[in-house]
DNA sequence: TTTT
DNA sequence: TTTT
């Protein structure tokens, strides 16, 4: 029986994507997601942040490794996952992540432009975009009726 | 510069899905889906119904018809669209649609063993799940740290 | 029995938000949203863009119409509704709209800053903030147009 | 500034949900939630079962309590929130959880009908529902456990 | 610890 | 046109 395992961030990146290339050639790219949340408490402006640990496979961590930076603001949807390990003591502990399904960058041209991740010879055809969306699964098409 | 266009439904289906076979070869379905809302208004239980027409394409499109049938609690995930067409007076009108990008069945086995899709004999291997999920770009496996 | 109806948007409004005051005395505001999608075909950059229908109520109208002006990027949350109406010609037509259940504004804060809609010399306890969340409890009700 | 941290499930409870009435009258309920997913591995049907920590406040407690119980399917809406607490040992752990922000029962009425919760003399009036939205304003403040 |  |  199947049920429903979704997760919708809109964060900007702590630290810059951390890739790693699996024995079997697939890659594995994750980094920590703040959602801060702004409320009034007995009139004055409270801050709350939250950071979620994020976790992209394959082509979605390749995507992320090249256009995601510390500090970038980032639409992220996924699933939850918990899992266990070992630290250093042996001891066994949970970490919750959200296993990215797909991800879509927000924010400005010009953060894009001053990036270091964009050469400054860069032919317009290949300059980044404002905002930018990996959906594989995309479909789209005149419909016939 | 891109966006997110996201729609989440749960309902029921109105009909059977309508199947076609484009010329290229593409399949295309749509079926009505109604999400029902029941509120309390001057202590009465009232019931508001509202109608949504899902278009699924290609491999989606021939699960559905596979899969769905009038009156089947449904998943649905996808995205607005909103096209014009000419009616048989050739006014231009406009219909919004959610074009799919997954759903998964909700309910009960029984559901699907009364269905007159499922044929008596299939073997216990063929059967078909209680609910049953369709999200082709899902990702899976231990995570390596 | 319940459904779900939920539909979630980030894109940028088309117009200044559009408000009206009914006999109740209820708020009632709309306004386009563009959601864009890039994607590409045969090699090029296609964008391909969307809009919406989007009606906010009561509170939620208000802070709209203070905050939320033409080219804002926002985060929309709401449920999807289709009404008829009769046109000038009193021909019987449908509509589909978002009609909003909480926004967020995303963004720069200095795009809050330079806004006309921002008096120069307000307090810095007033400075709205960069990015701004409303979630009041849901609305609904007949549509006045 | 503000981002978006949003959680939607569609799962069984694992167990009847744990009430608690804190000092201050609030009420807080919480209980497990199973999310399965089922794909093909081989030509074999895995499932694989996520479970999340759910947590609800005040009024949506109170509902949660009444109508939820171990086993029953349920649509929920939330945010992620990991909190850090001691153990026996004093030992330092986090928990990541989904603070339910509204939720809406999906099934049978007959699960309702023999529920041991819902008396057998009830007037067929106060009958409770199949499905059950509740949708009240979001709720947050520390965590007593 | 759910469900099929 | 669904479902309870």
């Amino acid at each position: 029986m199947s049920g429903i395992n979704k997760v919708i961030l809109v964060g900007h990146l702590g630290k810059d994507p951390e890739v790693r290339h699996l024995d079997g050639g697939v890659t594995v790219a994750s980094f920590p997601l703040a959602t801060s949340e702004t409320y009034n408490k007995d009139g004055k402006r409270v801050e709350q942040t939250e950071w979620h640990n994020i976790v992209l496979w394959r082509g979605l961590a390749e995507v992320a490794s090249k256009y995601l930076q510390k500090g970038k603001l980032v639409y992220i949807e996924g699933k939850l996952r918990t899992r266990s390990f070992e630290d250093k003591e042996k001891v066994k502990k949970y970490v919750t992540e959200i296993v990215a399904e797909n991800f879509t960058m927000l924010g400005r041209k010009s953060d894009f432009e001053q990036s270091p991740i964009a050469p400054a010879n860069q032919s317009s055809e290949a300059k980044i975009e404002d905002e930018f969306t990996i959906d594989p699964s995309d479909e789209s098409g005149d419909l016939p009726f």
